[in-house]
This record gives C-alpha cells, sequence and structure tokens, in this order.
DNA sequence: GATGAATGAGGTTTCATTCAT
DNA sequence: AATGAATGAAACCTCATTCAT
C-alpha cells in the first residue's frame, strides 16, 4: 500500500506517477520494468518515489488493486444486484461485454495483468495461494445457468468454465489489433455468444 | 542461431545444456533467466556457453524453434498429408488431441511459451511482425471446414479461430492442475469436442 | 553549535529532542544514526531539524559537551575546589566512584562515547588533534599523589594513568551487566581501590 | 566465508585485497566501510569483489578469523601446552607481551577489533550471543593464579578479570603514540607488572 | 518558526559478456 | 575447445539536506 505522502499529492501528480507506472509496467515484465524509467517519466525524482511508495512492488500491488476495481466499474451494478432477473445467456453477454468494453477503453491495463498471470511466482508473491478468480466467476455462472435448465446438462460445468475463461482472453486480442476486423464491437460479441449459446444451450 | 561448436558437441552434451536452459526459461521470464544458472546445472562453463551461443537470446530463439518442432511432430502426420480423408471434426479433435498430449508430456515447455506470448518486446525480437501463428492454424482448418460444408454458414471464421485458440490454451491449465479433476485425458477432450461442436456446426 | 532557534526552545522540547538523539546515537555509530529517526522519536519535523542546527553532526558535538558537562557534574565539588584536604587514594576513590555513578544513572551514554573513542576519523573532527583527556586526568592526579608521597616513586606515571583509565573504563562495563554480580556498588569500588592501592602504594 | 575463487587467487593478489580491506575497515565502521574503496585500492573491478566474497560482511568476517588467528600466533606456545611449569604472574606477563607485541606489529589491526567490541549491533551479527572472551580469558587465568596460591584470596576475580581487561585495551594505546613514550616496550611490560603484581599478589 | 515533500548523490549488489590461459 | 576469473554497466534503495509553503 502506498505510503500516505502519496494519497496526500495533488491528484493531477499522484496521476502523472500512475500514467508512468502503467506505462513502464505494461511494456516489461515487473522485474524489468525500472523504477528509474517510472520517475523519469512522472517527473519526479527517484528519491520521491521512495517517499510515496514502500518499493517497486508495493506501487505494483496499488497498480493491480486499481485494475480489479477499474475492471468491476465496468460490468452493469444492476445485473450484479438483481440476477435473478436476467437469464443465464443474458449474464454471460454481460459478463463478456464488460470485459470487452474494459480492454477496449484499457487496452494498456492488459498486458499488465497477462504477465501477472504468466509469472507464478510473481502471481504468488501477491495473491498467495489464491484460487485463480477467473474460472471461479464462469463457474458459479455456468451453475446458475444450470440450475436455471439453461445449460446442457451432459456438459461438465468445471471444463466448460475454463473454456470460457480462455475464449475471454482471446476477445482481448482483438483489442491489440483494433480495425483488423471489420465489425464492431457488438458484432464480435454476438458472434461469440452465438458460438457459446449452440454449444452450451440444453437441447 | 547456435554457433557450428554446438552441433558438434556431442549430443549428450547437447541435450544437457538443452534441458538446463528449459529448466531455467521455464520458471523464470526471459531478462530474469541466468546465463550463469544455466551452465552451472548443464555443468559447463559460461565461457563455453558464450562458444556455443551468440548471447542468452540466441539461446532462446533455439528453445522456441525446438518447442514448435517438437509440438508439430504430436500431431498425426497421416492426418497432414491426406487431410481430405477426413472430416472437419476429426481433423479439429486431432488437433485439440495432439495439444494436449503435447502439454501433457512436456509441461515444462508451456510456461516458456506463456511468457513469450505476454512479452510483447521480447516477443517482437524474435518474431518481427509475424502474425499469431495459432489463430492463422485455426483459420485455415475453419476455411476448410466451411469449405466443406460442416461449419455454420453464419459464423465469422476470425472470430471463431481466436475462440478455438483462446480455448486450446485453456487446455493446458488443465496441465497445471493435473489430478485436480476426475476424468481422464479423453473425456476431457471429449467434452471440450461435444461443446465446439454444437457451437460450429451447421444446422 | 545549535543554533539560537534551539535555545529559544521551550524547555520540554529541546529535551525531548536531546532524548531522541541519545536514544538513537546510543544505538548506532553516527554515521548510521538517522536524521529522520530523530526527529521522529522527538516529534518534530525533519525541517525544524535543521532550524535546530547545522546538521547531523552539529548536534552530535553538542550532546558531548552536554554529556562532559554532565559528567563532570557527577564529581564532589569539594574535592575539586580544596583538593588538598584530602589524600591521593581518597581522590582516586572519589574519581572512580563519580564515574561509576554518573554511569549507573546514565547508561544509555557510555556506548556514545565508546564509539567515538573508536571511531578516529570522527573523533578528530570533533576534538582534533587533542590528547586523550582521561589520561591527562588521571596523569594530573598521579602527580599530586607523588608529590604527597603517596605513589610508589618507581612507578613510571604516565603508564600508570593510562592503566588506571583503563581500569575507569572496565568499571562501566559493570553498568552493562547490571545484576550479573552479586556486590553491590559500593562493593565493586572497594575492590578495585584496593587492587590498586596495593599497586601504586608507596613501600 | 569468501569463496573458492577468493583462494584461488595468486596469494599476490588475495593479499593486496587483504591489505585493501584493513585499510579502510581500520580507519572506517564497518557501514561506511565502502565495498568500492576497498576494491578501488586492490585494483580490482568491483564484480570482482563479488565473485570472491558473499558480501561486504562475508569479507569482514573473515577478516576477523584472520585477526584472531593472526593474535593467537603470538602467544607463546610452550606457555599454553605447559602452564604447569610456569608461575602466575609469568603466564600474566606473557598474557600482556603477547599482546602488546601483536598490537605492536599489527596497528592497524586494533582499530577494527576496537570497533567491533563498541558496535553491540554488528557484534552480535557475528558472535551470536558469545560471551566477552577477554575478560573470560582473564578469569581463567586468575582461577589458577589463586589455587597457586599467587593471589590474594581477598581480591574478587571476576572484578580482577575485569580490570586487566581493561587494562590490557591500555596497553594498546601505547601503540597509537609510539615515540612519544621514552621506554622500549620491555620497560612498560615490566612497569604494568610491577603495578599489577602489587595489586594482586598475596601479602 | 514549522512543516514535510523533493532532491540526488552514493552505496551495495547482480549478471551478461569478454578475456586470458 | 574449455575454463572461469574479470569487468563494469545498471538496478534498487537510503538518507542528509534543501526548498517551498
Amino acid at each position: 500500500m502506498p505510503k500516505d505522502t502519496f494519497f496526500n499529492l495533488p491528484k493531477e501528480k499522484q496521476e502523472r506517477i500512475i500514467e508512468a507506472a502503467i506505462d513502464e509496467f505494461s511494456t516489461h515484465p515487473f522485474h524489468q520494468a525500472r523504477v528509474t524509467a517510472i520517475a523519469e517519466q512522472a517527473g519526479i525524482a527517484v528519491g520521491s518515489f521512495y517517499q510515496y511508495f514502500e518499493d517497486k512492488m508495493d506501487l505494483y500491488k496499488y497498480l493491480m488493486e486499481l485494475l480489479v476495481e477499474k475492471k468491476i466499474s465496468y460490468i452493469n451494478r444492476d445485473m450484479i444486484e438483481n440476477r435473478d432477473k436476467y437469464d443465464f445467456f443474458q449474464l454471460l453477454r454481460e459478463a463478456y461485454l464488460s470485459g470487452f468494453r474494459f480492454a477496449k477503453e484499457n487496452p494498456r491495463l492488459l498486458p499488465i495483468g497477462m504477465m501477472l498471470t504468466n509469472d507464478k511466482e510473481l502471481y504468488q508473491k501477491i495473491y498467495g495461494e489464491h484460487e485463480n478468480k477467473g474460472a471461479d466467476f464462469f463457474l458459479q455462472l455456468l451453475e446458475y445457468g444450470k440450475a436455471q435448465g439453461a445449460v446442457d446438462p451432459a456438459i461438465d460445468l468445471r471444463i466448460a468454465a475454463k473454456l470460457l475463461t480462455g475464449m475471454s482472453f482471446s476477445l482481448t486480442d482483438f483489442i491489440y489489433e483494433d480495425g483488423k476486423l471489420d465489425l464492431d464491437d457488438m458484432a464480435i460479441i454476438d458472434q461469440m455468444l452465438y458460438f457459446v449459446e449452440n454449444g452450451l444451450k440444453k437441447k
């Protein structure tokens, strides 16, 4: 957690630092990211960096929090609070849609999360033994869908959850290649859903 | 490309070095991986390392080649050479199956590829502007399937290709969590195919 | 020398600062002692510190002065002013006794002096080429004792002075190990004197 | 403990490094001593330093070992092995004499030991909870002397041990002020012994 | 006068790569 | 060809001191 000195900073400066950090961490794996580069980019002295943060990891963890927080903010609040009003495929569509929108509007945040996902050692330092959250989320959703009778009971939900997770990662790839595909966002989602619905729907 | 000196080495020594490299690169991101550790583990002098390879990157690139080569070796040769004898879903099943087997039997190779995928800077240094190979492979397969009439024409193949790629990544996750799932390998693949077939099949 | 601003401070605050400084300097060698730690402990801002003192050294020198002043305050005033009324061994006993009492009641001050003694570079910065004060003191005392006829003339006073100094350092060690020795303070001093008297007395 | 690489070095180079280390550690407290300065002085690259030693502390500990070893080498071997042939005051004289000679011939080593003695924190890191060896040595000697009937039974040995220790420290002071005193070494020792004998001897 | 953020020199340590044998 | 010591450029982090309010 950043020190108070950081939070006492004018918002503008805080942002400059966070922006610089995102720049650095989105283009370099954690150990390759340089504190000096962040400080330079943010226009502060290295010494100042260490008055705001315990160390490099401290800033990194904070960034992760911001990232999660931001990602959550993209989810339709009503769908979370009144889940029962929606059917399984609506919820799934919303899940993908929010993930997609988040990725689209925060493209630089993606690689950060990705790199973390792939550096097991680092991941443990930050989250300890936490299970993979992503798959858990889809698993719950699928269980809900099965209970609702929307999901084909012949399907093993644990496997399906993994697949949905994998596909959601694929989605973000479209962000990187923005423009190469002559479809608008909704069309992409629709296509995905079309595929998924057929794959999962009770027959 | 390794120097001739490397290829002149007794096979056994070459292997020791490659094994050591895999050990190191599968547990550390490229920049975190230490030449010294590899040399030590392989039982050679650091100086020797530089007589075999231009530098760390040289070995790394070579490893990637080996990895691809090995991965290809898992594919059923007959299916490649006599593609026409097989229908789309058979080919897809084979693709997943070979990927799954490869991952299962070479678990240490997975993280290496993963890490590379996520370090864009590194990726470019190695493959330049190359497209994503994985998606390309599935795209071709899907086009074949469409021509065959097996794939629903309403589906955008580029998107489907991405999804299949994403799902194939998910598959490898099962390797990491080996044992947690009370299904044998075939059952996992079957489940996946069941899902995918329904998703893609022409109705 | 501290700035006027320091002396204008309310006594209570001055003391808080001095206490904090003693805490820090008694537990860390000069260069290891941190200005920030002192300020924090004293409950003042670092900036304030530099309004009271030129720099870290300034405070340190001042501390040394206080230390000497305090040490002197432990000496029986009458013995200094009317030295002639006392014989050599009475004076010596008083010297040790006062040193002992001082050490006993100001245990934290001891290590500060010790560390200074051993950091020649620092010592010079503070006292320049000054002779060792301690030995000088005992030398004078011994000369007085010799003139009085109390001290064995066969003894080289310069050497004896050094020895008495060394022994007085030993005394302070008892402070650190308070309780380990089942003798009260007076008994310790008596033992020392018994030893010293026999060593020095004219036969 | 230094790495093998250090011991594989030509003796001449090892010595250059040790000399440089002594230079630096004898003029600066541990934390103030700079690895860079040692490397420079020894004419090696900083990187090399770290191929010879784990870190700064590693070299420092090694230096302490050398110091102790060297100090021990000054003691008359016969007196250790055939203690019974010598009486208490002969042994004491030898103890002081060897300490004196050692100090005289290795003046730069003294401050290193001194500084260590006064940096409790450092001392513990190196020796753990070890008691003060110096006092122990004299205590044993005194017990021997008492058993022999050479030492006045009225004297508390624990106190006497401390005093002898303190005096031995004083001895080394003469080294620093070499030349200021118009006595040869033996005379100094004789004076000390004269003093001590009278102080301790059974009456 | 009081505050505490800002600064940057400087210290330790790591490691890819070169060099000398 | 093989070795492993030598090198030095960074990287992280600390902290005395200055500065702006």
